[in-house]
DNA sequence: ACCGAACTCTACCCTCACGTGAGGGTAGGG
DNA sequence: CCCTACCCTCACGTGAGGGTAGAGTTCGGT
């Protein structure tokens, strides 16, 4: 009902991971995932006795949503309303309607800044241009 | 010996536009303008009388050769050092086998940054693909 | 010459997403 | 027990502007 996984065929529990090893794994910093579970974008699902953060799979999944998201540009804030939707579509808690039509404005916002990085990015180029230019000899 | 350009045909003296016009016509803020001047990367060739900053168009190609920078994530401080560079080798003040040097270290960070954007711009597509498969119902 | 609208000025504090450093605790192998 | 590699929590700093207040400037129109 609420994990199609093989909930732990040990006994050992789910596999849970400290920080670094989900960052060097993501290539984030230490210093994001903090801040992104200070501001309650990303808490871990556990700590350990002594205090240390341990990450499940699932957490290091959503991790990776969050990272295709950020290169958008969307405030931390927008990111967690994204992650909460997307939570309540796939069947959690909420109301799944408004959930799945928050997620279409999200989806035409994201394409609108997909185009503006284009945009960016033909600038960049001619950036590159004008001084591949310079360097030769212009 | 300064400049190829017909010096003011008439004796009106170079164009000059306010900040409200470059802003417009650049796509900048003038809160951008005013900061670039504070800190030294734009400083508007004049002032008039009552204090309002006066850009050249010289000072516009400037703006627009920054503007293509950006989006690079250069700081203010390296694009200091790249206009420096590129009015060192133009000809101007400085030395301009070094600044040649400096703008092809330049150059080759530009690549790679732009190799960057372009690996964030395939995660933000993996981002909408993800939304997409959501909203259709996934 | 004077007015009013539109524009601009400085100065100041605010924001966001972390970076950085200090000082100290934890995990676990030898 | 000790060492090393990790990890923790503050607390402050940073970059690149955004926003606002309060005052001054420009300039077309009359």
């Amino acid at each position: 009902m609420t994990t199609a996984e093989p909930a732990t065929p040990d006994g050992s529990g789910p596999a849970l991971v400290q920080i670094g090893e989900v960052a060097s794994r993501t290539e984030l910093s230490l210093r994001s995932l903090r801040h992104w579970e200070e501001v309650g974008l990303l808490v871990p699902s556990g700590r350990s006795e002594g205090g240390f953060r341990l990450y499940s799979e699932a957490d290091v999944e959503k991790i990776l949503v969050i990272r295709r998201m950020k290169p958008l540009g969307f405030s931390i804030e927008e990111m967690k309303a994204v992650m909460a939707d997307l939570e309540a579509v796939r069947g959690g808690s909420g109301d799944p309607d408004a959930a799945r039509a928050h997620l279409e404005a999200v989806r035409d916002e994201a394409l609108e800044r997909r185009r503006r990085i284009e945009r960016q990015l033909a600038r960049a180029d001619e950036f590159i241009a004008l001084l591949q230019g310079e360097v030769a000899g212009g």
